[in-house]
This record gives structure tokens, C-alpha cells and sequence, in this order.
DNA sequence: TATGAATGAGTCTTCATTCAT
DNA sequence: AATGAATGAAGACTCATTCAT
């Protein structure tokens, strides 16, 4: 048919509705589940019109894909930039990688049913599964060169550093979510503290 | 919903009939996913009549249940049965664990899909998130008790089995799905097996 | 997707909804116009639900190209039989063309609308016009064979009915449709049966 | 509808934007179908914004109408002036024939979807099928003159035309579009051209 | 005059669930 | 107990037309 153009919007206001549309439509899908909204929900919370929709995105699973790119990062990573002026040492290391994975939880918290759908999706989704992925690496990367500011020179830094966060994933996951009433999370935290530092200091 | 009046079969003939339509049924959604499978495909995979099916379940959601119930233990944690005849120490340690990987990896690649599917959903849906959290706490119980049987005896060897299998299960993922390039995963898995004999060595 | 299967009713009940669907949907197809006829009045009209029309058909288009099997031959063609049983020769040549001529268009007024819109998809629609075209020449050959029969031999005996055919439905739509004010249609008619006389008994 | 107040155009751009929109909508609807092209397209075709549209055009309806009275005369009937500077006599009334009707076959050829798709609306759209039957008489009136000219004086000589027209019309399409594999065009197009010369030489 | 963003009713189609047989 | 036909609400998406700027 007419190959729906997508139109990028150059007025103000119009980049102020794509931008709602990603925005409530994104949260609605996180809350709700992808499957579970519908684009007369996302128009409806948008405050714009179900053909406005059509005008920017291609489709539903557009607007998922945008939100993503917009506000993954937030939801995922949280900022750790703190360590930026610190140098870190084997004396001060514990403390640091407490506070990453304090600050990992918080930020788990305030996006908890963003995280999940997107979560699930990643394992559904091949676009999903791709972004996420990228931006895995991507966090990965980030870290590595921060270690290696500070001294860190193992071959296999980027080995340790994706298991590493694999592991601060697994506690947050666990706290914020799993409730498991057998286990305690101050034990949890600890051990995990303490294996971060075993990876980060054991020779190559 | 629950107005319908759900059958419990007693006649051989209409068992088999039920059990057919949680194994095929689950086999579907985890081939394609839960919103991508419809009852019309269940039963007839199943082959029965697309009523009968909801003689025997009160929706779709139900064969999804039941279908974790029957199977998901297969799924997610493979035999580990060898272990029984083994006593676990300290120069054996690495070896065993290396296998344990190996068998985690092997059952993964097994029923990727399936593992997939299921993982998604403990995102999104609340019952199948409770059997899966159930599940994983019965599992670290076992491993806890066969640890304990080889005189490990830390007071908080529940906790470190439980990051212990977070950390084979995030490696498990790695190698199957991810296909990050940038990783050696032979490197990772040594320092994953390194971290566990860490974990499972280290004074209380 | 489910690859929406197309059930064949086997129930007498449901061979008459099948039956119905397409006789209904056919009416108002050509009644209103294919692109004015949506499924939900077919639905209505045929007193079926809309989901139903999806079980027995893959789209609306399906039902038009149904209906076209179904009912194009009683629409284009009337039934000439009456000449099977006379042995047509050039004494009573004229009558007999001028009895088929006042057929045709009793047949026309008959279905006015739905010939109007068959003709007109004839122009739009690939398949509508397969069909359309195929059924020209079956009816051009039964007649070449009825005038064969009769003795007619030309070489050339299929062009010289083809042109024929085409006089006759010039003429029906001319009396049926036109109601141009300025032509004479008895005149007409005179001059066409002259002229298929001709073109009948012209030499080779 | 109606509400909508149209201009018409006085600035000499105005003008032009407003045949462009005529031309470029005409085509397209020729080309693609009347339900199948919108009117952002032909905007866009005519490079003009949507809104414009509007304002010179009560509707899409009217886009078409107005292409019609534009382009239909060159699209359905060819220039045969050639014919009025010769003398049309028995002896070379063949030959003429013949020449007009290689040119409608020429001019088919060239507009072939715009007649195809102008031919399906005159069964379905009541002010396009009046507007092609008034072209129709026109046309007829037009050669009847012509042929009064040469001295053809017949008092039905406005019925004989039509039909000419009529078989005219049909071998076009027979040569343009059937592609009917069991027609010689050539033996169709010798009767044809004998038909015609015995319409126009038969006495009253 | 002109723009093109915005509207929202309307379209086709799917599918969980029910029900007549 | 079993069948599978039938339902109809709901969903994604389109597009003629309007309107704020």
C-alpha cells in the first residue's frame, strides 16, 4: 500500500508528543506488560490521538524499541560515577564495591516493573535480546577502563569484570524482587563483596 | 474465569488426554511464546477437541502452570545425581564443578527455547515467578544438604550455594545465548570455577 | 502467525452458514461496491458472527472470488438452451438471435448492480479478471460448438463468435444502463441482429 | 461534505498548484486504483501539503472528477483527424477503418491502467459512469458529423456509430488486456473492419 | 493562502472462551 | 465425555478530513 512514511517531527510541540509517546508508552509497557498494552492506551496516556501514533512509529514494538534507547541505561545502570574521583585500592575496595551495589539496588527499586518486562522481553525479543546485549558490552567496557585507570592490568579484565556484574545482577535481583524469606541479605551481600574482591585481586 | 467447572479426569483414556495437553501445550509455548500460541494449536497438537481443553484447565494460563509443575525441573537443573557417589574435597573441587558447568550448559542448549520462554515470564507473570523462585530455593536446599553430607558445614552455606548457582547460571546464559565476541568464555569459565572453590573454601 | 487454517464446514448447519456468507457477502459486494462492503455487514447479513467469516474464508476478497463461482455464470450468461433443440438455419437465424439478445438482457436487468461491479473489478482485480476471462471463453466455445452442430464450419468460427458476444453486451448495457435519450434502441437492436446475420453467413 | 467551502484559484500560482493536483491525483488514481491511493500521496505527487487539497476540492471524489474532465477525451478517444482531410468512399473505407482502429489500439496502449481503472468506476461511481456516457454521445455525435460530411446519410446513422464504436471498444481490449491465447487477432480485427464497412453500407 | 500535524471513526482480523449437539 | 462450530470483544493500523499556526 502506501509503505506508511514515518514522519520525524520538527516542531517543538510535535517532538514534545513523540517524545510523550515513548515516554507513557514505555512506562505503560513496563507496567503492564508488553502484550498487555494496547496503542489506544499509549495514545490515550500520551493525551494524543491513536493516528498520531502511526505518524511516528512504525509500530507498537517501535515505540518499546525507543523507550529503550531512551531510558534503558537509567533503568539498567546506574550512575557509578562517584568512582571516577576515588582511587581505588585494596583498602578501600570493600567499601566501594558496597556502595556499586547499594546504589545498583536503589536504582533496581525505582524502576522495578521496567526492569522486569525488559528483562523478560530480552529473552523473547531478538531486538530486545540485541540492544540489551549491546548494552551489556557496552557497561562492561566502562568498568574495564575504569579499572584500568586505576591499575588494573589483568588479561582477562573483561572476563572478570562481566562476571562481576553478573554477580551484583543475580543480589539485586534477589533483593529486590525474590523475597526468598530463608535468605539473608546481609550475609548474601558480604559474601558477594568479598568474591568481587577475590576477582579482582587474584594474579592472572 | 472460575465459574467454569474444571474436571479432574479419572478414566485412563482422559488422563492421558490432560497430560497430552500440558506436554504439548508447554512444548508450543515454549517453542513460540505464550502470547504467540493459541488453544486452537494446543489442542490440536494435543490432539483433542479445542472444548475438551477447557474441561481439564480453567484458561491457557493453566496449561502453562501445569506444564512448569511437570517439566521445568528438568529444564532448569540438570541431573546432578553423580555427585551422590562422590565425596567432595579439596582436590577434587575444581573437577566436579567443571562438570557441574558442563552438564548446566548441556541441559540449557537442550531446551533453549523452552528455558527462554520460562525465564521471560518469571518477569511478567506473578504464579509462574512463585514456582520458579520456589523451585530455585528447593534446588539450593538439595545442593545444601549433599555440601553438608561432605562435611561442609559453614553457617551460611545456604547463601553461598545460592550465589554459587547464580553464578553457573549466569555462565550457562553466556555460552548459549549470548555470543558476546569480546568474550573467551574457557577463560571465564576458569575464573568461575575459581570463584566457587573461593566461595565454598574460604573460612566462615 | 497460526497461519489462520481455513476450515471446510462438514456439518450440514455449517455448509448453509458457509453458503449463506457467500451469498450475502456477494449481494452487498455488488450492491454497495467491494471497497463500500465491510466484513461485519456481511457478518450481519448473512447472520453469522464476523469470526465465523474467518473460518471459511481467508479474507474478504475470498468470498467475492466465491461468490464470482458461484453466481457469475447465472449473472453473465442466461441460459441459452432453448436453441439446443432447434436447428438454427438462415430462415430462422433472426429470431433466434433477436430471442437470445431479449435473454441477455433480461438476464442484465436482473442483476444489474452485481454485474456493474463485476465488470468494474474485471478492470481492478488480477483474479477477478482470471476468472472472468476464462469463463469468456468457455461460453464462446459452447457456442461455437452449438452453431458447429448446426453446420456453421468457418475457419475462423471462434473470432466471429467472440465479436458476436461482444455486440450483444454492448447492446445490453447500452438498454440496461446507458439510457442514452438520443439512441433508438429498437434500431439498435435491428442494426446488431443484421449484423451478427452477417457475420454468420459471410463466406469464409 | 459540502461544508467545506472550496475556492477556486486566481493567482496564477494558485492555478497551477490546483491543475497539478488534478494531474498528479489523476494519475496516481489511474495508476493505483481509486481505494488504493490516498490523498497524502497525491499532495505529496502534486507538491502541495494535504491541507491545500481541501481547499480547491470538496473531496478525493472530486480530484478524480476533475481528472476525468481533463484527460479522459485523450485517453479514450485518439486524435482520428487525419480523417478529416480525406474523402471516405467505398474504395478506401478499409484501409481507414483499419487505420482508426490501430490507432485506439495505439492510445489504449498508452493509458492502459488509466482506462482500465476510469472503466471499472464508470460501473460503480454514478458521476463518473455519466460522465464517460456524455463523452460517449459526444464522441458518437463527432463521427456521425464526420461521416454526414462524406455523405453518409442514413437515418440511423447515430445507432450505426455507436455500434461501431461499441466493436471498436472490444477488439481494443481484446488486443490490449485478454491476451486470450486462442484468438487470432488478426482474422478478429478482418472481421471487425468487414463488419464495420457492412454497417456503413447497407441501405436504410 | 498555506502547512502538515492531528484527529478518531472505521477496517480487517484474531482468539480465548462458550455452547449446541 | 467430547466435539468443533460459533461467538464477539478487542487489537493493530489506516486515512479522509480538519484545524491550529
Amino acid at each position: 500500500m502506501a509503505d506508511n512514511i514515518v514522519r520525524e517531527p520538527i516542531q517543538k510541540r510535535s517532538i514534545e508528543k513523540k517524545e510523550k509517546i515513548i515516554k507513557y508508552g514505555f512506562d505503560l509497557i513496563c507496567e503492564k506488560g508488553y502484550y498487555n498494552t494496547n496503542t489506544a492506551e499509549i495514545a490515550k496516556a500520551a493525551e494524543v490521538s491513536t493516528g498520531i501514533v502511526y505518524s511516528y512509529f512504525n509500530d507498537k514494538h517501535d515505540i518499546l524499541l525507543e523507550g529503550l534507547k531512551r531510558y534503558s541505561n537509567s533503568i539498567f545502570y546506574p550512575s557509578i560515577d562517584f568512582i571516577n574521583d576515588i582511587s581505588i585500592n585494596e583498602s578501600n575496595m570493600s567499601e566501594i564495591i558496597k556502595k556499586v551495589i547499594s546504589e545498583f539496588i536503589k536504582n533496581h527499586k525505582l524502576s522495578q516493573s521496567a526492569h522486569e518486562e525488559i528483562t523478560a522481553m530480552t529473552h523473547t525479543d531478538k531486538d530486545v535480546a540485541k540492544f540489551f546485549h549491546d548494552n551489556e558490552i557496552e557497561t562492561t567496557n566502562v568498568i574495564v577502563k575504569l579499572l584500568q585507570k586505576n591499575g588494573f592490568n589483568f588479561t582477562d579484565l573483561f572476563e572478570r569484570v562481566h562476571i562481576i556484574i553478573g554477580l551484583i545482577d543475580n543480589i539485586c535481583h534477589e533483593v529486590v524482587y525474590h523475597k526468598h524469606n530463608s535468605i539473608n541479605y546481609d550475609t548474601m551481600t558480604n559474601i558477594v563483596v568479598d568474591e568481587i574482591v577475590h576477582i579482582l585481586t587474584k594474579k592472572d
